[in-house]
DNA sequence: CCGCACATCAAACTTTCGGTTGACCGGGCG
DNA sequence: CGCCCGGTCAACCGAAAGTTTGATGTGCGG
């Protein structure tokens, strides 16, 4: 083992979980945590100063930047820490947006404080640190290809998710209703459901689509 | 100040979660932390068994009971600790069912740990304690009750947001889908709409529900 | 005590949505 | 060039959602 500690940022906008991870990484002899953000933006203003070998993400932040554009944004410069995604959910599209972004590993909360622990030592040693559920999810997608749904599908599944029924959305998108409900036919067929609000519910927690806020 | 420590119970299923609450309430003199629960079902018996003057309670759990539920079932027992609920969402409908299940306060899990010690402190005095932005929700209902929703009206709604139909919703509340769409009919001459998707619209935008994510 | 709000249910009705089939056209690619 | 995919549309039918009317029970407050 090397002499000396691995060195964490922790960039979570909850301070209980900030809390929460020091606590539980801090009693591993090898590792010290080294710095702290409540804001993505913050993480990655100290990951540029240097310092640091792993960076704890958290994804969703309550206001700013999300954490997959931090993770991008870190990953991009050379001689950058390697960044853990340490997040709530396992969709299909938190998991992509931030493997794209170059995160060396995707862990849920739920996780147990051991297998954090040997997650960050996997990242620090240069590999990849996928949770077992995630690269679950990660085979599914790469078994059944042609899951994205193409830009017209998501125009008019945001219509719907805005409120809009099949006629209205025809005429805002000048379209018959045949049309609108062919694209919604596909939409079903692509997330696995089969009615228009469970598509705007699966399609929200997978942040395909923006509901306001 | 008394003498003998406010015992508390911890009731998350994220183990990152706990170990910040137990770190954080730890280093205050006069709490202690001499529980944790990792679902709802264990908080209720823990609770029962006695020994603990607040519990600090989630909403969410993976799986199992919510924790509305878990805080009715404590709080209706004689003697029953004073509950804490502590959450990541400010949505009418989870304040609402939470109050009625007999909370003693509603915190977000983004709140400075000196708002959430001084909030323990309060429960456990017998008092009520709001997180400043959910009190003023409470406030805002109470103005207009006029278009307010029932907690009901609210329950139905949510499932709805959820993406299940009236039959799937019918079952799950054990109702006949006739006062589903009563119920329905309602919502949407409350919050001025005619489509059930438009509803969940109009609800995620004002914050009646909370939307995954 | 009476009224009112809330929650519950029933039945019949209209409208919208969902699912199917089949078709046309334009563009990209082997 | 021929093929497939994305986007467009039509007609149809059954299922679900939404509308209307009306009714019952319960609890709370004037």
């Amino acid at each position: 083992m090397s002499t000396t500690p691995i060195r964490l940022l922790l960039a979570d906008d909850h301070p209980i979980v900030r809390a929460g991870l020091r606590a539980v990484l801090d009693a591993e002899p090898d590792f010290s945590v080294a710095g702290e953000a409540a804001t993505a933006e913050r993480a990655v203003e100290l990951a540029a100063s240097g310092g640091f070998d792993v960076v704890l993400m958290d994804l969703q932040f309550g206001v700013g930047m999300h954490g997959s554009a931090a993770t991008a944004a870190i990953t991009a410069r050379p001689g950058a820490p390697r960044v853990l995604v340490l997040t709530t959910y396992d969709t299909d599209a938190d998991i992509l947006a931030a493997v794209e972004a170059g995160a060396a590993g995707y862990l849920l909360k739920d996780a147990p404080p051991q297998e954090l622990a040997a997650a960050v030592r996997t990242a620090a040693a240069g590999q990849s640190a996928l949770a077992p559920a995630v690269a679950h999810r990660l085979m599914d997608r790469m078994r059944t290809p042609a899951q994205a749904l193409t830009r017209r599908e998501l125009e008019v599944l945001q219509l719907v998710g805005d409120g809009l029924s099949n006629q209205q959305i025809s005429k805002r998108l000048f379209l018959s209703q045949a049309t609108v409900k062919s694209h919604l036919v596909h939409v079903y067929a692509k997330l696995g459901v089969e009615s228009r609000t469970a598509a705007v519910a699966a399609a929200v927690a997978r942040r395909l689509i923006r509901q306001q806020g």
